[in-house]
DNA sequence: TTGTACGCGTTATCAT
DNA sequence: ATGATAACGCGTACAA
């Protein structure tokens, strides 16, 4: 008997030995009996559970993964979470990677790429089997260490050619050339645009902004809010527009809680939408759809967004080969009421 | 020269032996300098920094977990996180554990409290320092588990005399009672409940319904809807307790997006708030204030329960001794335009 | 199908 | 203030 621990505290808790031992086995033929019955007798695996069961066993992931070199573990980084926009996606992306044995390490970094770059610095210690970016504007040191590290990426809610790994998102361009030139068809020329100022949100607006410059006859004018967009900068916004600009007959919001803001306060000065003021959002949240008016916005699939990014990086990770790093995933108009 | 691994291929990541050869130190003199730099003389700390930049070391936090028993991990389940009512909590957590060097997993375990003692013995291979549960209503299993492992644990968004550890939260059936007190205190009597079944809702409603029955002459009706609350259910349960009793004068709703749908949809049959029907919400979300009609609701800090939850943990991780491990944080009512 | 030897990268502990 | 050694608990690789 070699003078090894004594597990009779109550405290400690039980390992893949104690396990073995009360099992009458090795340790590692119940690694493999918890890892891969397949390939182990099915009364061994039966033998395996009982002692499991008594002991209450509990597997170390910490262990595991060191010896392993799999952690199991998904890093994701977000700007920010009271943000409707990204809660489906994220909570998408965590069911979809429970589904298939990863845990989720959620990080919120805010909208500075700096900082992004410290936190993923500190989640890499954590050797995730791989990482969901937000957005395609990252420190060129994060980059550098992210392909050096050779993770599993996936960058998701932008589009570009040159992804750091795998992309999954769509073009904001696009989305604000929409807008613009569905607002402009119905006949609208004096547009009011009412815009936070992070990055995806600032591709719509120049897309926006090339589709009204690009026709003569139309002109706007532009608030600025800060982050997180809340209804009450809508309001106040839209105050900010009308007393600017009283003349506007549509208003681009870069978000639904804008729109909606936006809305209420046209109603509480009078101003009645659309037949006086056309307002249109952006994301297609819940209450867009039921709002008085309804608002006239452009949706996205953001749960099928998060499942897609979970979906290729566990894929990636398990070898298999990807058709596509990159998805687009397109939007579309919801034309309502408000616009 | 023992035959040890010769680190040749660029694609391994540095360990701390190889900071330890580039800085001519002992691996645990870099182990020290980094994690302890106090207790090294500050030209060696130079030194190991120099040879850290140099190798673009980045430590394992799975070995040094595996050792040192503390994974500054903190797992956090919540019901679901597309309700606007969590993620502000969330977030607080996140921040504060962020800046006490833990990092967050998390994860989205439903309304089951099966399902949640599923997940949490998953989480529990991850040897988390801490963990923090929404609700106090959990599995037996579960807790017997968690107590069994002496984990520190934070039971959050509710209140119970004998939470399994720490917990951080206010009284729902007291906010049911104020709720109904200020209605009947402006002289309502025929109240329509429109509610959602989770948990705690469930006791809010308690709270309501007693301080109802405790009143002669008033009375309610029900309507029931699902999960997660959206306008859309509000618009929707609002039209059937105009259905089944045109006669109510006063909404209480479960929460806030309910209590928007609800009056949305009174405004749309031409029924005016709060002149001829009053509406009443829960959480004071971002919008209720500025709402048209403004909604009067029950307020609660749901960033400090996180910042307190997240607080505590560490606290008590790091071996400080809580002066009260159940903490109240209370609600009070905003009184608005609605109601 | 099962077992043995060893290494994963770090920290605790004791020694210097 | 720094170093040597032995865990930490598990999986890989190979042997039986």
């Amino acid at each position: 008997m070699k003078s090894k621990k004594m597990k009779s505290e109550g405290t400690v808790a039980p390992t893949l030995e104690d396990v073995a031992r009360e099992a009458g086995l090795s340790p590692m033929t119940v690694s493999r009996a918890l890892n891969n019955p397949k390939i182990v007798r099915p009364m061994t695996v039966a033998r395996v559970m009982l002692a499991v069961e008594k002991t209450g066993y509990i597997p170390n992931m910490l262990a595991g993964g060191l010896a392993s070199r799999r952690s199991k573990l998904i890093a994701v980084v977000v700007p920010q979470i009271n943000n409707n926009m990204f809660v489906d996606t994220i909570q998408a992306i965590s069911d979809t990677l429970a589904q298939r044995g990863y845990h989720m390490l959620l990080c919120v970094g805010g909208y500075d790429s700096d900082g992004e770059a410290a936190l993923v610095a500190t989640l890499l210690s954590r050797k995730p089997d791989g990482i969901v970016l937000t957005g395609i504007h990252h420190a060129p040191a994060l980059k550098k260490r992210l392909i050096n590290a050779a993770l599993p990426v996936v960058e998701i809610w932008d589009l570009t050619p040159t992804p750091i790994d795998m992309l999954v998102g769509f073009s904001h361009e696009k989305v604000g050339r929409l807008s613009a030139r569905y607002l402009l068809g119905k006949g609208y020329r004096r547009f009011g645009l009412l815009w936070t100022a992070d990055q995806r949100a600032l591709i719509r607006k120049q897309g926006v902004v090339d589709m009204l410059q690009s026709h003569v006859g139309c002109w706007f004018v532009e608030v600025k809010v800060g982050l997180p967009a809340t209804m009450r900068l809508g309001r106040d916004g839209m105050q900010a527009l009308l007393a600017r600009a009283p003349e506007l007959d549509a208003i681009i919001c870069s978000s639904d809680t804008l729109a909606q803001g936006a809305i209420l306060e046209a109603q509480s000065q009078g101003i009645s939408v659309p037949q006086q003021l056309a307002v249109m959002g952006f994301g297609d949240l819940d209450f867009a759809a039921c709002h008085l008016p309804s608002i006239t916005t452009v949706a996205i699939d953001r749960w099928r967004l998060g499942q897609e990014a979970a979906t290729m990086l566990a894929d990636k990770i398990e070898g298999m080969t990807l058709s596509e790093p990159l998805r687009d995933l397109g939007f579309w108009l919801c034309e309502r009421q408000s616009a």
